[in-house]
RNA sequence: CGCGAAGUAGAGCAGCGGUAGCUCGUCGGGCUCAUAACCCGAAGGUCGGAGGUUCGAACCCUCCCUUCGCAACCA
């Protein structure tokens, strides 16, 4: 393994949009924060930098509708979010925003730098334009009807109903969803970044050289990779966002996912006038701590980006997260489905840690994972009050009870086997949670800590000293023993307070109160001394580190999950009256449809492919082909011999390689059921309709 | 459509060719210094489904199903 010298370690950019929720923490600032904690511990040159990601569309969006402008809007999320994660204590050491002017003048620099080294393509496309809004439209805010299924509120990227992508030129009657505006086309320019000259050297450094990712990451770039990369634009037309830095390029900024990664260049920057070692130093460890829908970014074009730019360092790992749904159904800001931080950290004060552990116990490490409050409780109430409190909490009384609440003394000729075995498992315990931290396995190091203080328990039980004390008079051998059970119980406790740090440092820090003690003695050095607390240092009283929650916390939090959440709302579906909306239209329009009745011959399900079926229509001077999406609403047999009208001069389109002549007619009903319009008495195949 | 990841007891996970296991939860018993730990015992699984390879499959192969992600939002 490579040797380091020093480790910079980002988490991704939350976008400033919205409040963070506990998706957010699970997926990246809590591994992130716990990795970054054992290190510090090993005294490690580390850094951890992060910062609110403030450009792009849907801040503009959001402002627009919020009347605000988006400085606005970015303003009051990153405060929010900021706050959030210092209450969180994630320890941040730079927690920056990409709206910074460092940040703007070093993506600009970067760009500029590939710019003048010509690695950029230029390319002239033509695009839709919200003439009303005076903006070009992103392909997710252009809506119309969908070629696929005849959903009326298809988006330009894909139809939500029967899940097709499509791209905006598909849609039928194309909108726009910022002015409803019929979007024209408009030439623009854009600078592409040629990710396929760089496909070998990532083939290279991910493929053979990475071996080591997660599952998630590599299974993710090699199918990239196998795929073969296309060039991508790096710059949108916009007015929020990085200025493009040249002259011939008025309302163009930097593509949101150049200029976010640079973020974390600039944020180093602005904590440091050593920033350059972080990134330029071969020693450096970089590490990009991430969600999944994160990875390709990550792994392929922002590694090609520094490649292309020379100079930086790649990632030594990535290790992506999956996601973390809640109560069974995946996290939603829209719908408000989500359990949002800043309101957790006000109905649970002091409860900073049980979120901290509960998310990191059932972190998405392989998967994706479910967060239920009573799941939440019960690892609340049974594994951090139960098993690791109840330890720390005995093993003080007992030490106030049997040994005037000071550290007892060690007699060494009388150690037992089970001494040594409990001195065994504490030395164990931290070179496997050593182990498991530096490969990224935070969810086993944290289960392995609280398993220690279960042996913990257990030794306590095993050793019963408060029988022992129980005489009138306790005996000077037995007395021995007591010390020797105390003391040992007391070590475990500093071991578990160095070990718990980097998971739950509230915790950590209140353990050093009640063993008054500095903080130095956290030092992941002093993991696996059994000398940590002198003899006859005495010890303040124990304060309960975590309390119970009761049930009705949790019904109250149930509550509020199932009452806020915004329900499907039949209003996007059905809002917009379509057929009011669709511009007036000149008999000559009209006239250019050839529109004529025909008679189903034959109905057959395409395969692979759920919602199409293979029609052949009778029109009467001829037999023709038709791909109708209509499967789930029809069984092939019965629409045999249907009559329908068809739109006959539609230009022929292949869908699933079968090239369809023309287009069904279909009326729809607000529950979304499909009806076959046609002549309501039988007529002769071909009769045109008008 | 395709590609990637995942699907093992109520929940969370391990096992990845040789009798299906761990933690929590549930039920019964013992013990009691403590925010009831610890010990003993029990219930609970056709390891997503169907085929195949093998003496033997949760594990290898094929097909299918479900969930999530996938290049202009998103951990």
């Amino acid at each position: 393994m490579k040797e380091y010298n020093r480790i910079l370690v980002t988490a991704a950019l939350p976008y400033a949009n919205g409040p963070v929720h506990i998706g957010h923490l699970a997926g990246c600032y809590i591994p992130a924060d716990i990795y970054v904690r054992f290190e510090r511990a090993r005294k490690k040159d580390i850094l951890f930098v992060g910062g609110s990601d403030e450009h792009g569309v849907p801040i503009t969006i959001r402002a627009m509708k919020e009347g605000i402008t988006p400085q606005q809007v970015v303003d009051k999320y990153h405060a929010q979010i900021k706050k959030s994660f210092e209450q969180m204590f994630i320890s941040f050491d730079i927690y920056s925003r990409t709206s910074n002017q460092i940040h703007h003048e070093t993506a600009a620099g970067f760009f500029k730098k590939l710019y003048d080294e010509n690695i950029f393509e230029e390319k002239e496309t033509e695009q839709y334009y919200d003439e009303a809004a005076k903006t070009f439209l992103a392909d997710r805010y252009i809506t119309g009807t969908c070629p696929i299924c005849g959903n009326p509120n298809a988006f330009g990227d894909q139809c939500e109903r029967c899940g097709s992508s499509l791209s905006p030129d598909m849609l039928i009657n194309p909108r726009s969803t910022l002015s409803d505006a019929v979007p024209v086309k408009r030439k623009t320019k854009h600078w592409y970044f040629p990710l396929q000259h760089y496909e070998q050297f990532l083939k290279e450094w991910i493929l053979n050289g990475h071996t080591e990712w997660k599952n998630n990451v590599y299974g993710q770039c090699k199918s990239w990779l196998d795929n073969g990369l296309q060039p991508r634009a790096m710059t949108r037309d916009s007015n929020w966002g990085i200025k493009v830095p040249l002259p011939d390029a008025e309302g163009k900024v930097l593509y949101v996912w150049f200029d976010a990664p640079i973020g974390y260049i600039s944020a180093t920057k602005e904590l440091t006038p050593k920033w350059a070692d972080y990134w330029q130093q071969n020693d450096t460890k970089l590490v990009h701590f991430i969600g999944k829908d994160n990875i390709v970014f990550h792994c392929i074009i922002f590694p090609a980006m520094l490649k292309a730019h020379g100079h930086y360092v790649l990632p030594d790992n990535v290790p992506a997260n999956e996601f973390l749904n809640i109560e069974g159904e995946k996290v939603s800001t829209s719908r408000n489905w989500a359990v949002w931080v800043h309101e957790y950290l006000e109905d649970f004060p002091g409860c900073e840690d049980v979120l901290r552990y509960v998310l990191c116990a059932n972190a998405p490490e392989t998967k994706d994972n479910d967060f239920t409050w009573k799941d939440f409780q019960d690892r609340n109430n049974s594994e951090l009050v139960s098993i690791f409190g109840n330890f720390v909490n005995r093993t003080f009384v007992l030490m106030h009870k049997l040994s005037k609440g000071k550290v007892p003394v060690w007699h060494e000729k009388i150690k037992d086997d089970a001494d040594a075995e409990l001195i065994r498992q504490i030395d164990q315990t931290r070179i496997i949670v050593t182990e498991l931290l530096e490969t990224y396995k935070f969810r086993d190091a944290l289960y392995t800590v609280i398993d220690l203080a279960r042996k913990g328990n257990k030794y306590l039980q095993d050793k019963e000293p408060w029988k022992k004390a129980g005489k009138e008079s306790t005996s000077a051998e037995d007395q021995e023993k007591i010390d020797n059970c105390l003391f040992l119980c007391l070590q475990l406790t500093a071991n578990l307070a160095i070990l718990i740090n980097p998971f739950l440092p509230f915790t950590a820090k209140k353990l050093l109160r009640m063993m008054k003690v500095v903080e130095r003695m956290l030092d992941w050095e002093n993991a696996g001394k059994i000398d940590l607390l002198k003899t006859g240092y005495s010890l303040r009283a124990p304060e309960l580190l975590f309390r119970k929650i009761e049930d009705e916390e949790i019904a109250k939090q149930m509550d509020k999950l199932y009452q806020n959440v915004v329900k499907p709302d039949t209003n996007v579906e059905a809002a917009p009256p379509i057929p009011a909306k669709k511009t007036e239209i000149q008999f000559p329009d009209f006239e250019k449809l050839e529109l004529r009745s025909g008679i189903i011959l034959e109905a057959e399900k395409v395969a692979k492919a759920d919602k199409l079926l293979k029609l052949l229509v009778d029109m009467g001077f001829e037999k023709r082909t038709i791909v109708s999406g209509i499967a789930l609403h029809f069984n092939p047999q019965e629409i045999i011999g249907k009559q329908v009208v068809v739109v006959a001069n539609l230009a022929p389109r292949k869908m699933k390689g079968i090239e369809s002549n023309g287009m069904i007619l279909m009326a729809e009903d607000k529950s979304g059921k499909l009806y076959f319009v046609n002549p309501d008495e039988r007529i002769e195949a071909g009769s045109v309709v008008s």
